[in-house]
DNA sequence: TTGTAGGCGTTATCAG
DNA sequence: CTGATAACGCCTACAA
């Protein structure tokens, strides 16, 4: 590995020539320029991003923490981002906790030295504190500690609320819907407790479940939808996310239910997992995109040490009929 | 951010006092060292892993380049990577280069400074050369430029054998399969070129599409397969990647197709998105766990300056009879 | 336009 | 056991 050192003796140049030519700062003689290239070239530089950083206190790479990137709602999500970042001249570093606690505690530990530029948290499993004083630029997706830290996240009620019209409309008795049991902190609560209360008032029946995410991959939904799908045949309806939504519509329709007369699904998230099967799952949609690109947007500006004032963006969702409601 | 001065300031000692408590190193007296440790906590310091790691040379990254998060086979490959990376105290930063050229060229750019310690490669659209005359440990997944990178990959000619063998078995006429275009290195190619081999030595036709992997999305793959079906009616059966493969048999059973009688779907992966139809779809299924492991302990055995003996991993694959074929 | 000197936040060496 | 001092590779005054 050539250092700029050796560069500038190679070019018969003092070394801040070459950094001059490097950030192309200053003015330097064209044919100076032109040495300093050459040497570079044929010393194969590399300048040393790290050393770089230490002095301009900034590296040009974003963490993104999820509890998983087996599940497609944050590949699709990290996917955006990423492409998002890229265009600003920043890299992704996308780190998952797998649900677990010390996991978390360990990346935000190492997010806190400078290492990265600033955070996208999709998970919160820890102390508010935490968050709360954590010093570098951070945007929470799905999540909310407190008002100072901006929040990117859909309308979860709304999304709820068709929901809840399409089970209304279809006269349903009894809906399933599956829950994230942690996070104290997660805004998709709302939709369960919305969906929980539009139901109710329908004189709907609901039913919740909460579950450790990361516990279930997609064979775990399929188990877990035939457990209960047996166990309480009384369900004829259930909301959950793209990827049980589509355990649960499997297990429907191999137990002889019939989808949408006797048993429907609604999808929350609507990414492509939503129309995999032969029967196209009617879905609340998040506009994946158009968040990624305010989570990028806020997250760089917050880097720039632009404006800090308290960001609450709620994007609203869709509903798109499939044929299972 | 408190600075190890500020520490050592407060804590009445000198600096590098400070960095033996932080590193364990060199004996430090009891009480001294309860000073410093207090004086951390007051002044909430956390230490710069941008300059430990200029002066290490490591920083504890290690990156992985991929063409697409967005497909799930690379979503579940990061995901068993970064798990395997993390118990060996790595984190992964993940990069999409979304199949453009100049995206790679500018990630190879920022890895070969001092960013990450590792790169673990899913894509190389660049000329050989600049593969070759990487300085840093790096390993490839499915692709292979010479005997020197080490390389791991799944047996694809094994698994195009197999495939063969349901095709050959059901008296199918004409076997469709989806390459990707890009990519002289990539040893994906020979599951192509063997089915090709088998299938035409046994008397069966093989149409082989080539497309540009990072142009299609599920959407696009949906579209394409209704084209395809409806342009060449006598293709019966096709072999394709998982997410192509879920495409191809929902556009099958909507042209009325009978599946397996009239049409077999092989999808080469086998990750969950294969289960995730109705039918299950039949699966030439890689061990991406075991892929995983093997690459993020060559690519760690390189980190640490251990044997670079050249790899040539290659990993078997199974044959899991699904309902379409 | 170019070079010298000092600094960024750490760590290693070598006295004391 | 502890403290100066130099070094890592780069960048920014300030001087020439």
């Amino acid at each position: 590995m050539a250092t700029i050192r050796e560069v500038a003796k190679l070019a018969g140049v003092a070394v801040c020539t070459v950094s001059r030519v490097l950030n192309e700062s200053g003015n330097v003689l064209p044919e100076t320029r032109d040495k300093v290239l050459r040497a570079m070239q044929a010393l194969d530089y590399v300048p040393d991003e790290l050393t770089r950083g230490v002095f301009r206190k900034k590296v040009g790479i974003v963490a993104m923490l999820v509890p998983s990137i087996h599940h497609i709602f944050f590949g699709s999500l990290a996917h955006y981002i990423e492409r998002e970042l890229y265009t600003r001249g920043y890299k992704l570093m996308l780190c998952s906790t797998d649900d677990r606690i010390e996991r978390e505690a360990d990346y935000m530990r190492a997010f806190r030295s400078n290492l990265v530029d600033g955070v996208i948290m999709c998970v919160t499993n820890l102390e508010d504190a935490l968050y709360e004083r954590f010093q570098k630029p951070m945007v929470m997706l799905d999540y909310k500690v407190n008002d100072r830290i901006p929040v990117v996240v859909c309308d979860n009620e709304q999304g709820a609320s068709l929901a809840a019209e399409v089970f209304i409309r279809n006269k349903r008795k009894m809906v399933l819907q599956l829950k994230s049991e942690s996070g104290k902190n997660v805004l998709s609560h709302l939709r369960h407790s919305r969906l929980d209360r539009d139901l109710t008032e329908a004189g709907v029946g609901v039913r919740t479940v909460s579950i450790k995410w990361s516990e279930f991959d997609y064979y775990g939904f399929q188990k877990l939808s035939h457990t209960v799908l047996e166990a309480y045949p009384e369900i004829d309806a259930v909301m959950a996310a793209d990827l049980p939504a589509c355990a649960f519509l499997k297990a429907a329709l191999q137990l002889g239910k019939h989808v949408p007369g006797e048993f429907n699904v609604v999808a929350f998230d609507g990414t492509y997992l939503s129309h995999v099967n032969t029967m196209d799952i009617t879905a609340i949609v998040q506009p994946l995109e158009q968040m990624a690109v305010k989570t990028v947007e806020t997250i760089t500006a917050l880097i720039a040490g632009g404006p800090v004032e308290p960001v609450f963006c709620q994007f609203p969702v869709r509903l798109v009929h499939g044929e299972t409601g």
